[in-house]
DNA sequence: AGGTGTGAACACTTTCACAGCA
DNA sequence: TGCTGTGAAAGTGTTCACACCT
């Protein structure tokens, strides 16, 4: 089986986590699609679909569990687990990134920081200390690291990612504004700036005229 | 008329600019949409289905004038003129956009940053002086500002959000992970890293068994 | 010949509407 | 009765295939 999930099902289950995770904390044992929808900005046919492409976790006539559906999608989501990152990159965002301690909180351990640049290998950084790039290969391996975080300039990223998909790493969140190869079976996801920031360039031009 | 454009048309557009720029800086003055969709992970077919949306800007038998695309694009995009920007929220996250070079680079001037934290408050960042959030109104309507970016905790996102948009500004980048309400004709994009994350992490505990 | 622009076919996503169970 | 789970319908986005222009 193992169906194709859409992206944009996968983005709502996520959220779908972190409001049910809200509603626990205030002591709400139970929720209805209907709510669920109207937290999380979409309709309650549309959560009722996307939870049932992995089974069925409401009781009919009242709704879904919190703490049970919080259980199930997180297995769904692989987050029962820990993942080990490494971060490559510790200019401006790599820095920003390390002290995000969302990432942390929500299941990812940064255990190693890289950068090319010999005035940054050494420093410390909280727990861990700045590695030299060159031992890329051999981070991952040593720590098993799973994800990849790569904050490195647009010049030097295809090569990175490179290296760390030969050194065994199969997921890779990147930050540099350029259309990455990564061979089948690598998931990879791109966070671009400069492409939302464009997008409401667009937005704003286009609908100019609709004022309050 | 001002059809709907869908926003994965935007995203390849912004990345078609990017490509067709580089294009232009190595002198190569003619592309095809088979050229274009291949440095931009995509098809023939969807490039010129993506660009018929605006008009013809192709040669038929010789392809697209890279020069003149660029052009066309930038205009399409709403990136012939510049963006005012407000950064809110000076912590981690706001310093790393804050000296991301790539926002000046292209078209967005952040003209103002504001923090609720009485300590930043008055804090110079190169040209600009940290404000007080209490100001933001004053603020936006002084420096005529766009865009909001927002970079606070995710309690006091929304409030912030509101009052950003009551003060007219009309595109807001959100760093924070919630949904958020905004009023029709308010573009909104969200950044969510731990979205992100998430998704790699279902990727990867889904296809964990496809290994080369 | 070579490559665009586009209607028509296809694939995928969302919404509807209702049967079925607590 | 109330709300889930789900096929069927509607709506969107992508790919195909070819007429048409240079």
């Amino acid at each position: 089986m193992t169906r194709k999930i859409s992206d944009s099902t996968v983005r709502r289950l996520s959220l779908y986590l972190r409001i049910l995770e809200a509603l626990e904390r205030e002591g709400i044992a139970t929720v209805s699609s209907e709510d669920l929808a109207g937290r999380s900005g979409t309709t309650a046919a549309q959560v009722r679909k996307d939870l049932s492409h992995f089974g069925s976790f409401g009781k009919r006539g009242l709704g879904y569990a919190v703490r049970d559906l919080r259980e199930h999608l997180q297995r769904i989501m692989g987050l029962e687990r820990r993942w080990r990152v490494v971060l490559v990159g510790a200019g401006r965002i790599g820095s920003a990134l390390f002290d995000y301690a969302g990432f942390r909180s929500r299941g990812f351990d940064i255990v190693a920081v890289l950068d090319a640049d010999a005035s940054k290998v050494g420093q410390r950084w909280g727990e861990v200390v700045i590695g030299d790039s060159a031992s890329l290969e051999d981070i991952i391996r040593r720590h098993c690291v799973d994800v990849a975080i790569v904050a490195v300039p647009v010049e030097a990223v295809q090569g990175v990612v490179d290296r760390v998909v030969s050194a065994g790493v199969r997921g890779i969140l990147n930050f540099a504004p350029t259309r990455l190869r990564v061979p089948e079976g690598v998931a990879l996801k791109d966070v671009s700036l400069v492409m939302e920031l464009e997008a409401l360039s667009f937005s704003l031009s286009r609908h100019a005229s609709l004022g309050p």
